[in-house]
Order: C-alpha cells, then structure tokens, then sequence
RNA sequence: UCCGGUGUCGUCUAACGGCAGGACAAGGGACUUUGAAUCCCUGAAUCAUGGUUCGAAUCCAUGCGCCGGAACCA
C-alpha cells in the first residue's frame, strides 16, 4: 500500500460489550485496579475470524486500569491433538493482529507439576478420587439429563490408597482407561457437569512437548481454572458453551489452596458470519479434504487466510468493534465485515488499472510510433500520494465485459458506433469490430479524439461511460485469482441431514492466467495491495515472482450496475 | 421429561420505568473522468398473552421459540 496512509473518518459508535461495561463499573467503584486476561487457545489448528472477536476482547480488557495485562496461553493438554505447527501460526496470527502478550506466552504444560500437587492436596483433603470403573461404566453411571447419577463403588477410597493409585497412574503403572481421578462433588447435581468429573486421564505414548515426563493429563475442567487462578487471571473470559462449566470452575477456584487470585469466568456469544463456517472441526474437514489448499487458503476465514487474502487487521478490529459483545447468539451479516473491508481498503489502496480479460483495441488513427503520456491520481481523494504515469499508442486493451454487440438500456461502455472515455486519457469512439469465426468480437477497431486528452471533452459533450484500459507495452501478463465466497448458503450448518461439505460454492476460486497489469506492479512484494480501478482490490500473493506476477482479489469494488443489469 | 442461557427493523445492536435510535443491507435521488467513493432521502422491529403503573422493550406471571449441556475433547 502507499507510503502514507490518510486517516478516513469511521463510524466509532460505542461499541456495545456486556463485559466492558461489568469491568468499568468494578474499577469504578474500586472492587478492582487491575484487569488481567488471557486467550487460551488450543494449539490443534489455525486461528479464525471468532478467535479474532476474542483476542481483541481480551487484549481491549487488559487495556483497563493499572497495570492490567493479558495473557497468551497454549492450552496443550491433550498430547492427542496438538502440534507445535500450530503453535507458531498462532503467535504470528496474534502479532499480525497488531495483539502483543510480550513476554507473557504461557502453556498449561508447563503447570503440570502445580496442577498435579493440587490434585494431590484435593485428594488429601477428602475432594478426589481414583475410580477404576471402566469408560463405559463411568458413563453409565452418570446417569443423563433426567436420571441422577450413581455413586462410584470407588468413591470412598481412604486418602492413602488413592494417594497411591494416583502415584501408580503418574508413574504409568496402569494401563490407559484403568483409571482416572475424579473430583468428589455430587453424582445427582442437576448439573452433570458436576457429577465426579474427571480431572486426570491417563495417556501414554504421547508426542508432546512435555516428552516421555507425563503419562497422566489433566482434563479442561480441571487444568482451565487452576491455569487462570496460577496467571492470576482476574476474568476469564469464554465463549457460552461453557456457561455449564462454571459451576464446575469456581468449585476448582475454592478448593485451591490460596489461589493468587480467584478469576471470574464470563462467557460470551461466540462469532458467526454467513456464508462461512467457524469451527475447527469443520475448519480440518477444509483442509484435510482438499476443498481448499491449506489453513492459508483466502478463502478460509483463518486469520492466515484473511491476511493472505489482503484483508487488514484494522479492518477486522473494526468489525469486531462493532457487532459487539453480547450472550445472543447471532449470525452476522458478512455485509458487515465487507464493509469495515472497503472503508480501510479504499482508504488505502492506491489506484491502478488492470484488464482481467482482454479485449483488443486498435487505436486507428495512433500510428504505431506515436506514444502519449497521461498523470492519472494515484488516489481520488489524496492528492499529495501523487501522481501515476499511463502510455497510450495505437495498441490497447479494454475488458471484454465493457464492450456489447448489442447494448441493453442504459449501457455506457463500448458498443459499435459507442463513444466512452478511457480513463485518464481521452475520448474514444468504437467504429468498426472484428469477429472471429464463431461470431465473438476478437478486436475493436477505434479512433481517439486528439482534442480530448486527459478526457475532458473539448466542446463540453456528456460522455457517461468512463472505462479502465491498458496499453500493450505498459502491460505485462499476471495470474489474478478470483475469489467468491466459499458457501453457497448462508448457514451451512444449520441442516441437520447434510453437511457443510454440501454447500460448497463450486466457484468460490476462478483463476484468470492471462490478465494484464501495469509492468512495474509486478515488481510489488507480496501482500502489497491496489485497487484495479472499476475492479475491485487485489494484492499481492506471497508465490508471487516478478517474472510471474499473483494477484489474489481480497473484494470487488461496490457493484450497482450489476444490480441494475439484472433488472 | 431435566438444567442453563437467550428473544428489539432483513442483519448486528441502542434505549437500565418517560419520543423505540444507530450501523450494515435494501429502495430512491444528487454528484461523478472508477456504474467506486461521497452526500441526501425513504421504508423497516420490541416473541405471545395477561398483570403492575399516569406511563412498560424495560418490572411481575404464564406460555412459546431458538441455542447450549449427558467425550477418559476443549
């Protein structure tokens, strides 16, 4: 993008956020001083746009009072599903954010040893159990939403036999699914959550980073609040589906031996936009089946993905700011993440004009040796970005899509006997058009009207239609990718009898090989973004080589006349 | 059949007993050397039924809808 970057005015409405106004009203009657948060996240796949609304919550709270923090921490606990591949992507998704945990990058691994002492003190103190029933019998013996659950014939253990099961499970003595420890709460709570769960399994043969160490590991429930309270989180803040866990949380938080500080769990209404899918099962189903190229694909809502698709992370602050935080759940208007998109983008972005499918123009009454040179804005709306230079001689191209044999109501652009403007430059009328030999125009045959350079008309005539164009020799040939959304339906996982997989837009990438760009764009470096005037924003990608340039389309440009024509 | 959460324009939300407002989307218009941007205008909502009150989206009651919850996942 360009050296400077003018500052547009945004919309900057309070944004509304349940969890902000609870935080400023305890620092405002001194219940706090300080606000430390952190964001959690699994390291067993890529960053997404929900991820994002979290990040930035979390980064935005511990931006109140003094000393207030937040915290990153890799919630590795189980050695089954993670890998360090992610772990990377997630730091540099966080960074790109404009999100810094400086120093403060933590793993629940690296509690292990205070997580197991506290499981031993809970022991010691009557609150924890081994239970050797078998997966199934546990499960059983929870009972369900209308059955209480039944007691563990192991419930009662003295403290000094369980200190040695748990010891024998440490030490991997028992075999995987012997045993596990169990918190001793209430077997007929209402909630089941707090019926005995689970606070340590047994794994073994586990690549983690941890090693050979461990052969037991702790359970979300268990390993979550005891994490936060370590970190001396003062609000963990999570998304609704574990709104039935904080029964189970603060118990964890009360029967720690003094905690540091004892955090408060709120949750959230997790994100949903239309016409994508935002949960990292269905994310892998993407990748791991080839309907998109990797974690990084630009179509995938990944925060990789956005930032290979050109997206800006203000942009994404932006919308996040504004749907809000809220317990409703919602899905939200893509419109709207569009549309953070083009402000920044149009404030950004400097101009250039490109043909994605060309179409010949001969200038006739341009002799071949003849060359004009034009200053077109780099920027409408910011002079002082200066000034681009475009050739015009004899051999041009124009978009086929700007050019009709036979023109519908209304049409502006290039038909025959049709005069339009070739932006920046001059006034030109189509007199004559070669077709091939299935009737398609190939080439138009023009002539320009020297009194019109620049393309202000001489006597003051209206011509409406102003067209993008590039001449032959400022052009080079570049790949553009073409991207729509990856869904054909709004809510692809909201039908019970089919999956996502069924919804996929078939042309969610088409690919043009032979697009023509201005020469020394192709020498940009990869995520440099334009606008290709009447097109819409590109940029570039990061396989890019100047000798074969990559664009990817990050959006089209607002599209009226595509309304009106179908009209 | 249980527990928890949640219902305001098409969408996201505001109004904390006192004029239902904003943004996006939609429609219309102005301007335009990007059918872009910008500017102006319009239409559009309190889940239902009772109750309390001078006055209810807001408080109470009942009902209904939607979401989540029964992994040795997070």
């Amino acid at each position: 993008m360009s050296a400077t970057k003018p500052e547009k005015n945004r919309d900057d409405s309070a944004a509304p956020n349940f969890i902000a106004d609870i935080i400023d009203d305890a620092l405002s009657a001194n219940e706090l001083t300080r606000v430390v948060t952190r964001f959690p996240p699994e390291p067993n796949g890529f960053l997404h746009v929900g991820h994002a609304k979290a990040i930035f919550l979390n980064f935005a709270m511990a931006d109140k009072g003094q000393g207030s923090f937040c915290n990153l921490r890799l919630d590795d606990t189980n050695p089954e599903a993670e890998d360090d591949k992610y772990v990377r992507a997630i730091q540099e998704d966080i960074e790109w954010l404009g999100c810094d945990p400086g120093e403060r990058v933590y793993f629940a691994s690296n509690y292990f040893d205070k997580l197991y002492a506290a499981a031993v003190s809970l022991v010691e103190k009557g609150l924890a159990y081994v239970d050797s029933q078998s997966p199934e019998e546990i499960r059983e013996n929870r009972g369900n939403f209308y059955k209480e659950g039944l007691d563990s014939p192991y419930r009662n253990r003295s403290v000094s036999e369980n200190l040695d099961l748990l010891q024998a499970m440490r030490e991997g003595r028992l075999d995987e699914g012997a045993a596990v420890l169990r918190a001793k709460i209430d077997m007929r709570h209402k909630n089941l959550n707090m019926r005995d769960p689970l606070m340590y399994r047994i794994r073994k043969a586990a690549p983690h980073r941890t090693g050979e160490t461990w052969k037991i590991y702790p359970m979300y429930d268990f390993a979550h609040p005891l994490s936060d309270a370590f970190e001396g989180i003062t609000h963990s803040l999570c998304t609704l589906e574990f709104e039935a866990h904080r029964p189970l949380y603060e118990w964890f938080v009360e029967n720690l031996d003094s905690p540091d500080t004892k955090p408060r769990q709120i949750e959230f209404a997790r994100l949903n936009i239309g016409y994508t899918v935002l949960s990292k099962r269905k994310l892998h189903e993407l990748v791991e089946g080839g309907h998109v190229e990797d974690w990084d694909d630009p179509r995938m809502p990944t925060i990789a993905g956005m930032r290979r698709r050109g997206y800006l992370p203000e942009s994404l602050q932006a919308f996040c700011e504004r749907i809000g935080v809220a317990k409703k759940d919602s899905v939200v208007d893509v419109a709207l993440l569009e549309h953070r998109l083009r402000e920044d983008l149009n404030a950004h972005a400097q101009r250039t004009m490109a043909v994605l499918r060309p179409l010949k123009v001969t200038i006739t009454n341009i002799a071949p040796e003849e060359r004009y040179e034009f200053e077109v804005p780099v920027h409408p709306e910011y002079e002082e970005l200066g000034k681009r230079t475009v050739t015009l001689s004899r051999d041009i191209w124009v978009e086929q899509d700007d050019y009709m044999e036979v023109p519908i109501k209304k049409w502006f652009r290039l038909a025959p006997g049709k005069e339009v403007r070739l932006r920046g430059a001059c006034l030109l009328t189509c007199d004559e058009v070669i077709h091939d030999e299935n009737g398609q125009a190939i080439e138009l045959r023009c002539s320009w009207d020297p009194e019109s350079k620049g393309g202000t008309a001489p006597d003051g005539r209206r011509v409406k239609g102003t067209l993008h164009w590039i001449s032959e020799e400022d052009s080079t040939s570049a790949t553009v990718r073409l991207y729509d959304r990856l869904y054909t339906e709004e809510e692809p996982n909201s039908h019970e009898d089919s999956s996502h997989l069924d919804f996929l837009n078939p042309d969610s990438l088409e690919t043009i090989t032979e697009a023509k760009v201005h020469k020394e764009l192709a020498a940009e470096a990869p995520g440099h973004r334009v606008q290709f005037e009447r097109l819409g924003y590109f940029c570039v990608d990061q396989s890019s080589t100047q000798d074969e340039p990559i664009f990817n389309r990050t959006i089209g440009l607002r599209d009226s006349w595509a309304k009106l024509a179908k009209k």
